[in-house]
This record gives structure tokens, C-alpha cells and sequence, in this order.
DNA sequence: CGGACTTATTGTTAAAACAACACCAATTTA
DNA sequence: TAAATTGGTGTTGTTTTAACAATAAGTCCG
């Protein structure tokens, strides 16, 4: 159906709008060497002490995507940023305050960018490795497990890593970025292989600054490209 | 978060919990030669008269994946089927009658063990090829169109079409089954070597009957093989 | 019973993708 | 200028994929 179907009673109708629905969004980040995930500790009841993932409950007449975003912002500061929808989860006995249903979201997001918190509740915000996570608050880690698992699906089949990674960088930057998601190693040889022929790096023609060895080229993934070529059927495949 | 966070007043609390969750669920059948979806016709309002997926408001005391076990059940008496989650769909104006968010499912069933309707609404049920369907209620064509390409994709890394065929059948019948739901042709030979490399197959040594034509062998999935192959970290592709 | 009809079954080959593997190059620093 | 560190690059054998067509086993009809 959805809804209203003329076979419950209008009393029975009410009863139904007693439930809530939220938003809690997994917003990923990489420092160079671990995939880290963005969490809050809540500061107040229920779990107050716990580290959550960041969410609210959904306004009225805001559509999910919308109150994803708006998690996101108001934590972080950013907007238009990759954003997914994963997967709702609706024990019933999933809060303790009642009936709510989460849909979960991820977002990946460049990590420097993440400089300043304006949300009022974000100074305990902070960046937890993926791997080091302990117990959080609700049903919290189900939802990162099956949030990270979908990640780790979506990385082999389009070019969403470049989202965590700042404009330029190098091609083992890169590689250390989908071996983190992955939590697998890689061959460079078939990496760089396999990332360049598929032309959706842009060569810069410059060199990283202020490192202790030889300087690695810098790239910039090349978006046009890659939406002409998925225009034309081209499916990125790691 | 979820859910009440200590930011927001009590007063406030009261609009959130004034909302409704459905769950719609894509029944998909196949009959020998098209991919089919398991319509409803609505005999109230809103959208009278107008085909929609079978769906139905969840039980304030019931999980979301029990509420869509329900719905199929009423709908065709079945239990224990393949039932899979897709995705929320929760546009502030989806429905007519409030805020409704729906959490959409996909089943795959056998279609021939669908003879019987039980529940009182479903003398206006029946089947359609997913290619023909029409305009439906509510925002179901994009739920079905999501849910198509959900299976889409499944299909080709699980062995879950044998969900949608008779315990029995032949390589041709499972290899047009693909076809219907790739919405491709298969070169035949390398269909069959694919899949009995597989090693999923169990040849049952029968032969159709009743055909006017060279019989065919008989197979039957081999669902204790798989497990113990993915128990490995075996993955089926196609 | 024989020929026409229909679908079932089977193998080869060339091209592409994949996996495994090691050495020299460029820069900084001591 | 030597040591340390990371960057960059090719080849080969194996596996997978894609393209392709002739024979076999039954039924049906005359």
C-alpha cells in the first residue's frame, strides 16, 4: 500500500502516529593512514557518557536526505558533501525512550577540511579509528558495521575514495586510502597499473613539498571524465 | 544521534512522534519468461482503483523486517521467503495523508506456489511483467525501479535466483530466468560452463517431461554446498 | 517407421585481465 | 658522498572472458 488502506479503524490510525524516525549518519574521514569515523558522546540521557554515532530525529516536513545533510553541517560545517543511505533499523525495542526507527547514512568527507565545529554540541566530536571503535550507545555499532560494509562494496565499483582525499595527492596516498577501507594490502605495480588506465587522474605536473625523500607526483581525480565515461556505460571496477 | 538528545523541548518531541512508517514489499515471481511484481489494486482511498505494491503501516510493537514477512504473507500465504531490505523512501510528500516514510522490500518467490489468495483484499491482486507495468500509487514506480536494480545487482553475486524458481528445473529454465532479470541475452555455452564450475548444481540424474522436444536434465540448487563455500569465503559471481 | 521439428548438449580459440614478482631513481639528511 | 627513504616502472605465466556452430536426443506427424 502505504498507509491508510480503509481495512484499520481511524482509532487504530492514531496509534500508528505515535512512532519517530531519525537520521544517524556514519561520516567517515582518512588521516593518511587509518579510516576514522566521527563520533559524539552524548550528553545526555539515554547513554549519556557513550560515544554515538551523530544523528537526530527527522523534522516534520524535512525529507530524509535533507536531515542527513543537516547531521552533517551542523557537526561539521560542511555541506554538499558524498552522502549515502544504507539501511533502516527498526527494532522495536532499539530506544529506550520509544518507537524509532533510524535510517543510517554514511558520508565521506576530507578530513582537513573538518577544521572548525560550530554545532554547539561538537567539542566532544573527535575521530575514532574504524578498527579501534568500542561499545556505543543504542544499536550503534550494527549500524557502523553495516555502513562500513557497504563502503567497502561501493569502493570497488565507482570512484568514491577520492572523496576522502584532499584535492591533489599521490598515488600511494591513494593506494594507503583503499587499503584502509579494504583492510587489505595491495601490489603497487597492479594498483598504479590499474588506477592510471582507467584515466580518471589528472597528472598536475607537480611534486610534493617538504618530504624526506623523493617527492611523488601529484594527481587530481578527474571528474568530468569519469561522468562523461559513466555517461557512456564505463564502470569503474578495483 | 537517535532520538532525543537534550536538545531539543519536550513540546517539540511531540510533533516528531506524529509520523508513520509503512513497509512496501516488491513481490517478484517468474513465470518461464518475464520477471513479474505482485500488484495490489487499491480499492480506497487515496490513489483508488490505481495498482500499488502490496504494503501495509508496521505495528507499533513489530520489527520492520516482521512487518514485511507479514504483509507477504497475508498477500500469498507464504512464509519463510527470500526477503531482502532496500531503502527508505521518506519525501515529506510521498503521502496524501500525512507524513508517511516507507521502508521498501524486494521477495523472491516461486510463482507456482502462489495459488491461493487468503487475505480478503487479494482477489485484486496479480501478477505484471516488470516491463510493462504502468503508473502505480503513491511514489511506487521509483520504489520498484529501486528495487529492480537492487536485484539486478544481487543476482549477480549470490546465488538468490534459485529463490524464484521450482525445486527442479533445467539449465535453459535458469538461464532465461537470468536473462528476465538482466534484461540481456546469455551466450549459452559460456553460461553453462560458468555455472556448473560452480559446483551449486545438483544434477538429479530426471528428465523433463511432457515436452515436445528433446528432454532436458533436471537440477536442483545444492544449498548445503554454498554455505559451506561462503563458510570459506567462496563468492558466487556471474 | 522415417523424416521434420525442436531443444539439449558440448569444446576451441584468441583476447583480456589478473597475480606475482625486483630493481633502479630521486631526493633528504647526516 | 654515503645512507636512508620512498617513488616509479615491465614482464611473464595463469586465469578468465567472449565469441562462435555442429551434433544429439527426443517428439510429432504423415
Amino acid at each position: 500500500m502505504t498507509g491508510i488502506n480503509g481495512y484499520i479503524r481511524m482509532s487504530e490510525i492514531e496509534s500508528f502516529f505515535k512512532s519517530a524516525f531519525s537520521v544517524d549518519n556514519v561520516i567517515f574521514g582518512f588521516d593518511g593512514s587509518d579510516l576514522k569515523v566521527l563520533l559524539i558522546q552524548r550528553g545526555a540521557a539515554p547513554f549519556k557518557g557513550k560515544w554515538a554515532l551523530p544523528g537526530d530525529l527527522v523534522y516534520p516536513n524535512e525529507n530524509l536526505d535533507t536531515a542527513a545533510e543537516r547531521v552533517l553541517e551542523q557537526l561539521t560545517g560542511l555541506r554538499d558533501v558524498y552522502l549515502e543511505q544504507v539501511k533502516a533499523f527498526g527494532a522495536v525495542n532499539r530506544h529506550p525512550l520509544g518507537r524509532v526507527i533510524t535510517i543510517a547514512y554514511y558520508s565521506l568527507i576530507k578530513i582537513s577540511d573538518f577544521l572548525v565545529t560550530p554545532a554547539s554540541f561538537a567539542q566532544s566530536a573527535s575521530w575514532h579509528a574504524v578498527s579501534e571503535v568500542g561499545e556505543l550507545a543504542f544499536d550503534h555499532n550494527e549500524i557502523l558495521d553495516t555502513c562500513l560494509k557497504s563502503l567497502k562494496r561501493k569502493v570497488r565499483r565507482a570512484p568514491v575514495g577520492f572523496e576522502l582525499l584532499p584535492p591533489k595527492f599521490t598515488l600511494t596516498e591513494l593506494q594507503q586510502l583503499y587499503e584502509a577501507i579494504l583492510d587489505d594490502k595491495l601490489d603497487k605495480r597492479n594498483f598504479r597499473k590499474k588506477i592510471l588506465s582507467m584515466n580518471l587522474l589528472l597528472d598536475l605536473n607537480e611534486l610534493q613539498e617538504g618530504v624526506a625523500h623523493r617527492p611523488a607526483k601529484l594527481y587530481q581525480f578527474d571528474r568530468d571524465t569519469y561522468e562523461a565515461f559513466v555517461a557512456k556505460g564505463f564502470s569503474f571496477d578495483l
